[in-house]
DNA sequence: CGAGTCTAGTAACACGTGTTACTGTTAACA
DNA sequence: TGTTAACAGTAACACGTGTTACTAGACTCG
């Protein structure tokens, strides 16, 4: 029924030029010799024909599959919980098509961490970004060794792949250093996630220093493992509550975690700021329209993906890139979750 | 540095035979005559030089990519609440990455929607599965007309594009009905979105025949539109809460939206449920764990995903599908922003 | 023992593009 | 008038695979 697809060669031949012509034309190769008017007969006829021309040809013969894939190392239940993922992939995806290149997806479990490997051996992406690296992955490094460019979202320790991050770690620190600057002193936290995720172990880091700094002694009892879901904050808040005497406020590395922790202490009948304080990390869409709303620390979630997308794009084009890393900023939310006094 | 990627006719050199072995080996062609020996040497030499077919020769070759395109049809701003859009991915990405295919992600806004017909004339994917259709798409019609397979998510009007969606309609209808079973009479609504969408059509229309059906006036000042994101939820009930007498019950067709709701609720001093009851819908991952928990209609967005996923596949393989269009179920969730009575 | 069939494998073409090295023509210049 | 240089465009190769049509030998059977 419908026509085969036009070729290059159709358009060459309506146009009365040769093929390499065409494809010169096409591409706006620059320092080649094509009179104007010939341009115009090759554009002409390409509209005319509707010609696009055939993005594995293109693929093959130039050897770039202009794609990144964006691989996402978790299972499917963590994921579905992660509205911060969502923000990433926008920016990422629009700084990709800005630059004329595609996104390609995929979720996998750290059981089968070669899956991705085959994504790039097959040329099917000429790059990727990988969100939640572990801190041991073999199957990276050796992908990394063969040049092949990879962008972290995160980070690795002992590592020089390029990473784009947040400063979680100061992020914290500035969190936890509010509450104590508005008189708390018996503060607990809640992990986003396990520790050998390297987001978790950053962001109780900055609790660590902050408590350290104005000489609070840390007590290991207060600190508690999320795993990304409310259900995990639930279970841990659980935990921390009947520690005695009780935190005054706890610092939840993670909004969603949060809010399974805040339903335990409701649940509990204590009131959040009345009795207990409590202070979020991501600045999830959903945070401010909490109740109460969350005081967090704010992720660039959307900049973290349009920065990766373009490191990493730039570094497939062959562009130096002037520092390995990058670090990008956390941002102070106050809302209602703690108290406003000084 | 690193090695030229190894080829099949590496492949073929190593093992003693010719690529046309090689390839009918790897690939696993049926019906066709070689030794059991040869194919071990085959085997082996692939897996000692770690060659992986290149996916543009290969689709150049086949003609077909095994890459089907996720379009999804909204602005950036919309999407970041978007919390159900993940789930339908994880459901799209299993079943691709089961059936050997890749997923390939575009979010485009309304203004140029030819911007995914480039992603099937250039022949980058097989099919598309599109999210948020439109009532009216001619640049989709045009390509549903050249034989390209596409799956819609959601429904079209006056069109025999095959499709996956929700009963929706029934949903609401379940919902209200609900509502009205519990002793309500004056029930407000406000919309998941625009009209213009498929899906807040429907929701109203479940609405409205609930209404009908017990006998209730419509009241048009009871009815607001809201626009998939907190903000507008809030700004739409604010509306409502100057009607009098004020509605008992307001069935709000998207969790998100109803947040942004239940803040104008708490913040003019009412109480849910006590003063004014709510209903949801979509049952978001945050719907169990919000302040009230809400009731809600779950939509299975996992098998809506793992549905259309499927279902453009076995369209890409030539395979003729039962139905046009199927429906999913939703199901009653009754949580603690509606009364339990009866 | 000759004709046919089955086995194991290959040569050769097709897919659609990017790109380099080359040709033929015209203009410039000493 | 002969040598260069610029111009306009092309022929031909490369990319890596899938697949069809074919061959050469071994075996079967009357």
């Amino acid at each position: 029924m419908s026509a085969r697809r036009p070729t290059s060669v159709d358009v060459a031949l309506l146009a009365g030029v040769s093929r390499t012509t065409v494809s010169l034309v096409l591409n706006h190769i620059p320092k080649v010799n094509i009179s104007e008017a010939t341009r115009k007969r090759v554009f002409e006829a390409a509209r005319q024909l509707n010609y696009h021309p055939d993005a594995s040809g293109r693929k093959l013969a130039s050897g770039k599959s202009k794609t990144i894939g964006l691989v996402r190392l978790q299972s499917s239940e963590q994921v579905f919980n992660d509205a911060f993922l969502l923000q990433v992939l926008v920016g990422i995806e629009q700084v990709a098509s800005q630059r004329g290149f595609h996104v390609l997806l995929k979720h996998i479990n750290h059981s089968n961490t070669n899956e991705y490997s085959q994504l790039v051996t097959e040329n099917f992406v000429d790059g990727i970004i990988l969100s939640g690296p572990l801190q041991n992955d073999p199957e990276l490094m050796r992908l990394h060794q063969e040049g092949v460019p990879i962008m972290l979202l995160g980070q690795m320790a002992n590592t020089d792949i390029p990473f784009v991050d947040v400063k979680a770690e100061s992020g914290s620190e500035t969190a936890v250093n509010h509450l104590i600057s508005i008189g708390h002193k018996r503060i607990g936290m809640i992990t986003n996630a396990k520790l050998e995720y390297s987001s978790a172990q950053q962001r109780k880091n900055g609790y660590i220093n902050a408590l350290t700094k104005a000489n609070i002694q840390i007590d290991d009892r207060l600190i508690k493992e999320g795993d990304f879901t409310p259900a995990s904050g639930f279970l841990a808040m659980k935990e921390i509550l009947k520690s005695s005497p009780l935190p005054s406020a706890v610092f939840i590395a993670s909004d969603v975690v949060a809010i399974g922790a805040i339903q335990a202490i409701k649940q509990s009948g204590l009131r959040i700021p009345r009795d207990i304080e409590i202070f979020g990390f991501d600045d999830v869409p959903m945070a401010q329209y909490y109740d109460p709303p969350l005081s967090t620390i704010r992720l660039p979630a959307f900049d973290l993906g349009w920065a990766a997308g373009d490191r990493l794009i730039r570094l497939i084009l062959g562009e130096k890139l002037d520092l390995n890393g990058i670090l990008l900023d956390t941002e102070l939310i106050l809302r209602e979750s703690t108290s406003q006094a000084v």
